[in-house]
RNA sequence: GGCGCUAUCGUCUAAUGGUUAGGACACUGGGUUUUCAUUCCAGCAAUCGGGGUUCGAUUCCCCGUAGCGCUGCCA
């Protein structure tokens, strides 16, 4: 670890907002984060939006709001808030922002003849460039622009002919050491004058390679911990530095999350937005749980971590070389592990959302809660109990409705429901029978799990002469109108006497 | 096609120059249980292939093979 004492460790997350937080960036971020917090150093947020076109408001808010509710804060960069728009000192930290100290190193490159303008259109390039691989050749740009003179240049920028600024890659071998996979070589020979800005007349705006590299250089970025995909991209930054006079920042690539079909997690695969997963129900420590672990193992059998405990723990060295597979069930056990830990008043209020959202209870205007079909005011307290029910079955929030709507509407249900094995209807109604009878004599304010279940169970036990589910089954089907629920004693309990005995009642008239 | 990267159960992974190659998810069977879920017990299942180095290789080296990534006036 003695880079880490040697220099202040600067990492940075860059994404660009062209589309929602993505699961592979918030797990770059939650590894730039936890390397960053580890070694006290500085985790910074930057929006490269250079690609205005592409670069959309609702995204970098949907990035930054990702981003904070997985718990990954960021030391400098980017903001929501409307008085402030970023934090740090190295600021702006949006690349659209920045124009001005882009074009300076662009001039720079320029100026020293190592980087030419290019005013090839783009059919023309395509065109060149299906012909050449129609021929079976690598496509490479063939440096056309490349002898322009400086009168033929200014005549063009002057006539407003749209441009690029190609850097003049030189032929060289690049040699890097990255963190996790070691050294990686690559002959610059194969790379074309690649592209570092465009623009007509007098505007210039910077791509990415160009923006990357003075941005991690301004922002004095230690190390740049990126994804695998990057990895070809790096000779070309080295490249750009080595121009630019720039040092070498530390490389780092990691590896990529995978589909099923082993390919780089993508839309097609399903969801991959951090907010779908937020909406779905998951928590933000089941994702930083499970994103930490694709890629990375502090080896040993423990794989349950909270975010402090990662930080603790992590280190580059064991990130893995090779990419893994999104499993969607790990995620949902995980969840699952999650939502049976969560304090019950927490997982209630996380629930609520969802509750309302179905329209199952409605906030009044004093800030109560009341079941939207009866109106009826509900507290905070019976919500728990329901939720408490439902604690142990739940995956994720979302599935909470569905379990739960028979506490807050009238139920429908097959006659067939009722029915525990091979019962006649007689036999059904006169568990019915039974169970009311018994319910009958215990007052409405001993209705609670305890005592029902002692009252209860005895007669169970008779009637059915050790097979309970001749009671219980059909009690519990009757007042749920599900094949799978909570136990009857919780349901009894959360819909009270009344309710309960109404329930009851009505099924009988199935069972004549 | 070119360049680069990678390779342990189906999946996420642990470990080691000598182990019955370990754990977790999933799956299967069973116990508890009215149902579902929880929980407990058990089971299934892996070192890509070929050469070396070595007394011994899954581990180190080379070559294949396969997969993935990159090959944009996107990032």
């Amino acid at each position: 670890m003695s880079d880490k004492k040697e220099k202040k460790v600067r990492v940075r997350i860059a994404p660009s907002p062209t589309g929602t937080l993505h699961i592979g960036t918030a797990r770059v971020a939650l590894f730039n984060y936890l390397f960053a917090k580890q070694c006290e150093g500085t985790f910074i947020l930057r929006i490269e939006d250079t690609d205005l076109e592409r670069s959309e408001e609702c995204f970098e808010k949907n990035i930054i709001e990702g981003l904070q509710w997985l718990g990954i804060k960021w030391d400098e960069g980017v903001l929501c808030d409307q008085e402030q728009n970023h934090i740090g000192n190295y600021g702006p930290y949006k690349q659209s922002e920045r124009t001005d100290i882009y074009l300076k190193h662009i001039k720079d490159l320029l100026s020293k003849g190592k980087a030419y303008y290019c005013f090839c259109s783009k059919e023309e390039l395509k065109t060149k460039k299906e012909y050449q691989m129609s021929i079976g050749q690598p496509p490479h740009y063939d440096e056309k622009c490349k002898q322009l003179s400086a009168e033929e240049i200014e005549k063009n920028i002057a006539q407003g002919e749209p441009f690029i600024v190609r850097f003049k890659t030189p032929i060289k071998k690049i040699v890097f050491n990255d963190s996790v996979r070691g050294k990686v070589e690559f002959d610059t020979n194969l790379i074309d004058d690649f592209t570092i800005a465009k623009g007509s007349g007098e505007s210039i705006t910077p791509l990415y390679h160009l923006a990357v590299v003075v941005d991690d250089q301004e922002m004095e970025i230690s190390h740049v911990i990126r994804g695998e995909d990057h990895i070809s991209n790096t000779p070309k930054q080295i490249l750009l530095q080595e121009a630019l006079e720039f040092p070498q920042p530390k490389y780092a690539h990691l590896p990529l999350i995978l589909g099923p079909d082993k390919s780089k997690l993508s839309k097609r695969h399903g969801a991959v937005s951090i907010s779908e997963y937020q909406q779905e129900g998951y928590l933000p420590e089941t994702m930083i749980n499970f994103m930490a672990f694709l890629g990375w193992n502090p080896g040993g059998k423990k794989e349950i971590y909270s975010i402090d405990e990662l930080i603790e723990e992590f280190s580059l060295e064991c990130v893995h070389k090779g990419g893994a597979m999104f499993n969607i069930q790990r995620l949902s056990f995980l969840n699952a592990f999650y939502i049976r830990k969560k304090p019950l008043m927490e997982l209630t209020e996380l629930c609520l959302p969802y509750l309302l959202a179905a329209g199952l209870i409605e906030e009044t205007n004093e800030g109560e809660f009341k079941i939207k079909e009866t109106s009826e005011t509900i507290d905070i307290v019976w919500l728990s109990k329901i939720i408490q029910a439902y604690q142990e079955r739940l995956k994720k929030l979302s599935e909470i409705p569905e379990l739960t709507d028979l506490f807050f509407k009238e139920i429908e249900y097959d006659k067939e429901l009722v029915r525990w094995k091979n019962m006649a209807d007689e036999d059904i109604r006169k568990a019915l029978d039974k169970a009311e009878s018994v319910l009958e004599k215990i007052e409405a304010e001993d209705f609670n799990k305890e005592n029902l279940q002692n009252l209860i169970m005895p007669e169970a036990e008779a009637l059915g002469a050790g097979d309970r589910g001749k009671l219980l089954w059909p009690l519990r089907a009757v007042l749920t109108g599900k094949k799978a629920s909570a136990g009857p004693f919780e349901i009894i309990e959360i819909l009270g006497k009344e309710k309960t005995m109404e329930r009851i009642e009505k099924a009988k008239t199935l069972f004549k």
